[in-house]
DNA sequence: TCTTTGTTTGGCAATATAGCCAAATAGCCA
DNA sequence: TGGCTATTTGGCTATATTGCCAAACAAAGA
């Protein structure tokens, strides 16, 4: 495997990773909507600000958002919209996954 | 947050965790092209058998791939194909972060 | 059966991640 | 300036992940 490809396949595995987390999906997801301030995702998310400040800054880092501060406020946003259209495939993992395990159940049951 | 969203938020980031690791992303481009064995991918990967065979259980748990015994090899295929189109949208926050990082870098050096 | 080849599993050490609390920082307004 | 609100950072513990080695398993063939 040479040099380049590998650099590809880390760069591509940082942005993956700082998406593998249910907050920072919620986040993303939340994102989409609107720019949210860090009070209201802390809000709905009901964990500690700290908690939430660092899953952003994890996103931040692998550039999947931006930030700007207005007033003592930080809003937080997209900085590409193509994001979520991303999910169709997971969707389809997820439910081919669960139709095996139907079927699989199935099987097993008779 | 509701019950089923939480549900949700965790059944596609346990996709995308599985899918979080340069050698996970490497397996899964390459069986883009076709079924491989163990053999076959760990020669090209370059790691111990033992953790390349981990890495493909972590894919196959996550529901990616699909194992098929034949022989004494086993091969191991993508169970969804849409897996690599997936990955426009992650070139395009690697592109986003590259360009930002260049204007940057334009502003720090004048 | 014994051996060889291919794969998985168990176990371990090193490293990374998550989430909380406490403390630091930044901006606003009185 | 002092106090208030919003956010980030440091530090800690608990937990998860990675990758190797060694050992177990499975299939095939002599």
């Amino acid at each position: 495997m040479d040099t380049s490809r590998k650099n590809h396949l880390n760069a591509r595995a940082r942005v993956l990773k700082a998406m593998a987390h249910p907050t920072r999906l919620f986040i993303i997801e939340e994102l989409e909507k609107a720019e949210r301030c860090v009070c209201d995702l802390t809000e709905q998310i009901g964990a500690d600000v700290s908690t939430v400040s660092k899953h952003l800054s994890v996103l931040k880092q692998a550039g999947i958002v931006i930030d700007d501060k207005r007033g003592n406020q930080v809003f937080y946003r997209l900085r590409v919209p193509c994001i979520l259209n991303f999910f169709g495939c997971v969707e389809s993992v997820l439910e081919s996954s669960a139709r095996d395990q139907a079927a699989l159940l199935n099987v097993v049951g008779k």
